[in-house]
RNA sequence: AAGGAAAGGGCAGUA
């Protein structure tokens, strides 16, 4: 039973579904009895794909079956809800517990922080902060990550730091994500030079930064057009033997784009290709938008009808700059031909 | 060792 659940998990974290839901029809017919556990682990693997109607089948399914809900399954219908951006769902998951006198646990208490976050509510979020104490829980890192997010992308920069301080004078751990929140805050603000500063420090807290601190540094960078210094830090990622992924190329494809070169992103595409990297949505939007700025239009073109026939559709936004470079750039023909071709497939309004 | 929370990549027009 234990075994099941475990492999069940497995399958969930790969994002794998499928297998998921044919393992529980297998433990149904085995007659294994399906517990919280396993219900938790389907219901987040739900979650993490956000297909919150299925997870809130299994949650419905759970309650029938006479199974009375824990905090842990709380905890990932709500942060499922809150990525889904389903607010009013996550607000009546809130008051369910509420009403069955639920006490948050420090999880609980950090999804919910995180969520107010994301929506800007940190008036709020610090008093479930406060709330949390007075009931004897003190914020971990997770808290304080989220919070400090928070504030950089509510455009507090002082707060945010200051956040970080605390973390450090109260002793608080300080992780990777933690770090990266931090740089990649700072850069966001176009403090890329403080930024850079504390990735310097990293080691120096005995943590090696990963692909994601690289990258958020590596976009600050290339958002100043600093591209040489953008560069070095792909370098270093190389030399490192860490493995660029689809973020860590776009960001420095979009740096070339942004400063003109358009040769040295078709070479970092043609690595991707090289490498094996499936070409996703970001990274098809940042190369057909910077290159249709670089006035190469026909190869912008080619990457459309490319991202279009593998099922990855582009927004209004990219067909319409697009369309407008058409306009200022090609033939009249040409740009009318795009115009009531993306109008026909749907991609723009008439 | 059966389940739950934090971080990085693209943005035209319009006001």
């Amino acid at each position: 039973e234990y075994a099941y659940t475990s492999l069940l998990d497995a399958y969930c974290k790969a994002g794998n579904l499928t297998e998921a839901t044919k393992m529980i029809k297998e433990m149904l017919q085995a007659g294994i009895n399906i517990n919280i556990v396993t219900y938790t682990t389907l219901l987040n693997g739900l979650c993490a794909e956000g297909r919150m109607r299925e997870a809130k089948e299994v949650f419905k399914v759970m309650l029938k079956a006479g199974v009375a809900p824990d905090q842990q399954i709380y905890t990932a219908l709500l942060h499922g809800y809150i990525k889904a951006g389903e607010m009013e769902n996550a607000i009546e998951i809130l008051n369910e517990i509420k009403e069955k006198n639920i006490k948050p646990d420090l999880l609980l208490y950090g999804t919910m922080v995180w969520g107010l976050c994301t929506e800007n509510k940190l008036e709020e979020a610090e008093r479930v902060i406060n709330e949390m104490k007075v009931f004897g829980l003190n914020p971990n890192h997770f808290i304080y990550t989220a919070l400090m997010d928070g504030y950089f992308k509510a455009d507090k920069v002082k707060e945010a730091v200051a956040i970080f301080q605390e973390m450090c004078d109260h002793g608080i751990e300080i992780s990777v994500v933690t770090c990266c929140t931090l740089i990649d805050g700072l850069c966001k603000k176009g403090l890329v030079l403080e930024a850079a500063n504390y990735f310097g420090r990293i080691v120096d807290l005995g943590l090696e930064p990963n692909i994601a601190v690289y990258t958020a540094l590596m976009d600050g960078f290339g958002k100043i057009g600093c591209i040489e210094k953008a560069k070095k830090l792909f370098d270093e990622i190389l030399d490192k033997g860490i493995s660029p992924d689809n973020a860590a190329y776009t960001s420095l494809i979009d740096g070339y784009l942004k400063c003109g070169n358009h040769k040295e992103a078709m070479k970092l595409y043609n690595r991707m290709i090289e490498v094996g990297l499936e070409i996703d949505l970001h990274a098809y939007t940042s190369l057909i938008w910077g290159f249709s700025q670089c006035g190469e239009l026909q190869q912008a073109k080619i990457w459309l009808d490319e991202m279009i026939e593998k099922g990855i559709l582009p927004d209004e936004i990219l067909c319409i700059s697009l369309l407008r470079k058409y306009y200022e750039l090609g033939s009249e023909v040409e740009a009318v031909e795009l115009q009531n071709e993306l109008v026909k497939r749907g991609l723009i309004k008439q």
